[in-house]
Order: structure tokens, then sequence, then C-alpha cells
DNA sequence: CTTGAAAGTCGGTCGAC
DNA sequence: GTCGACCGACTTTCAAG
């Protein structure tokens, strides 16, 4: 499958958005037999266009919805900096998502937290105690419009 | 349920890796039978801890995996102009994420595009189309190092 | 691509503890 | 809270067109 074709793109649509959705449900949605439906599902799979399944949280009822993006200024980026810092980062779950960036600051953090004073705590003890950084700037986040994990295809 | 006991954070992190687990699969790995994780899953349902279940695609795949984080600065913060901003963002499907922050932007979007070209296209079609805008910033993703959908629960 | 059928598994419900 | 048993619905595979 070199391309994929509307059939294939809807599917991807829905089941990005709701991946309960029984071959069944989606046959009647398409126009298609649940045979047909499953054996695109199983080819979007294999061919890695799907990656994985997964449940998705509320962050308030876990209490982790005080987000924060930190953005994080090397000493020096050598190899070895970067790699030391990025394994440093992974090992911190507080730590949702970490990108290498362009422009002043190197890397745009994704914090999940409880609150300000779990932020202070966790700026305090774990993220400046990690080697290479000159410095950070943090960008509180003050309500989430929206955050999709879908993509449109 | 006030709060979580280890068996539903448990349960939690693994949905939140792999929503495909079977009941009896959860029930082996926490030692449990299948209908007592069955009646916990359902709990945090209805209890609105997992609000949906998704499928997550491949970036690379569907050519969408050039990332740019667009901080936008308003005119003016008026109740209307920010409703009316946030409405036309939520109006291009290329915004995967959109944040309202504090510090010297007030939005912070993330972007999913094919390349640079599409992004000149988007920025000059889009989203200077859209009013109230005085000023943006771009950020580009150079290296995505992790993203996750799980929280730490 | 379709239909139909078969086998095995799972979700969901039940009564009982 | 737990468990074992049950049934219908589903997934998954197959044959045939």
């Amino acid at each position: 499958m070199q391309h994929l074709d509307d059939t294939d793109k809807k599917i991807l649509n829905l089941l990005q958005k709701d991946s309960r959705l029984t071959t069944k449900q989606l046959s009647l949605k398409l126009n298609l037999s649940p045979t047909a439906v499953y054996e695109r599902i199983k080819k979007l799979e294999r061919q890695n266009y799907i990656t994985n399944y997964v449940a998705l949280v509320n962050a308030q009822k876990i209490e982790k919805d005080f987000v924060v993006f930190v953005m994080v200024q090397l000493t020096q980026h050598s190899t070895k900096n970067i790699e030391d810092f990025e394994k440093k980062i992974m090992a911190l779950p507080e730590i949702v998502a970490c990108f290498h960036t362009s422009g002043t600051y190197d890397y745009l953090l994704k914090i999940n937290l409880k609150n300000m004073k779990a932020f202070r705590k966790f700026m305090i003890e774990k993220l400046t105690e990690i080697p290479h950084i000159s410095n950070t700037q943090s960008v509180f986040n003050i309500h989430e419009v929206f955050n999709y994990t879908a993509l449109p295809v």
C-alpha cells in the first residue's frame, strides 16, 4: 500500500477518535463488509500506520492538570552533553514530552504536575539537578483550549 | 471511589500504554480475577478517569511529522477577541494543540505539517488571516525525544 | 471487493461468597 | 470487595464468487 485511499483515511480518522469501534460499526459507517474493514485495519497495523492503541486518562481526576512548558538552554551542544541531558530528562516521569528545538532555547519540555507547589519542588529538586543546563524559561498553561492525539489524515 | 488504590493505578498505567490488553491478560499481571479487573475498569470509565480509547497514528507515515510550535501574541485581550481567536484556531486541522499561556506570548500552538513549504503556506494563507494577532514566534522541532500520551498515575 | 459460515475469544451479566 | 459460570457478540479465519 503506497498511498491510502479515502476509505483507509476514514478508518484512521475514526479509530483515532474512538478505537473501540467494532469492524461491524465501521462497516456500517463506510458501506463496506466487516471482512473488508477488518482486512484494511490489519493492513494499517502491519504497515505501521497505526502504532498502538491507548486509553486516555483525565489529568484533572488524577491531579496532574497543572501544565508547564519549560524551555531549556544548554551550556554546550556536544554530543555527549545532549545524550546526557536527554537521558536524564527521560528518567523524570513528570515530563510528558521533550522536543529538541530551534531558536534561543534548545529544548521544549511539557510537564504535568499537581500544582504550583509541586512545580517549585520539581524545579528545585529535579530539573536544576540535571547538568549542562545554562538557562530555563517556564511558560504556564492558563487554559488548554484543545490538545488532540489525532492527526488529520 | 475517592482515591485510587495501587491496583487501579496499575490498570491505568497499563491501559495508557496498551488499551488492547484484555481483562484476562490484566488479571494475570495483577493476580486478580478477570471479573474484578472488569469491574475496576468499568468504574474507572464511569468515574471519568478514563475518558476514551484511541488509536495512535504514525505521523511519518502520513507525512505530518514536520512539527512547529507557534507562539502567538494578541493585540487586545478582550473576551470577544479571545473567543474569536480560539474559534478560528479550532477550525484549522493543522493545529493539533492550543494552550492559552502566561508570559510574553498568549498562546502556544502545536502544528503538524508535511514540510517547511507546507508551513510557509499555512502561515501565509491561514494563520496570518486570523484577526487580533499582533505577533508570532515559530519554534521548529528538530527532534522529538519523546512525546507520551500517558500520564504517570 | 462481496457473502456466509465456522471457531475461538472476549465482554458483560449473573448469583454467590 | 471477590469469584466462577454463563451467553451473546465479537474477532478472526476460511471458502467461494
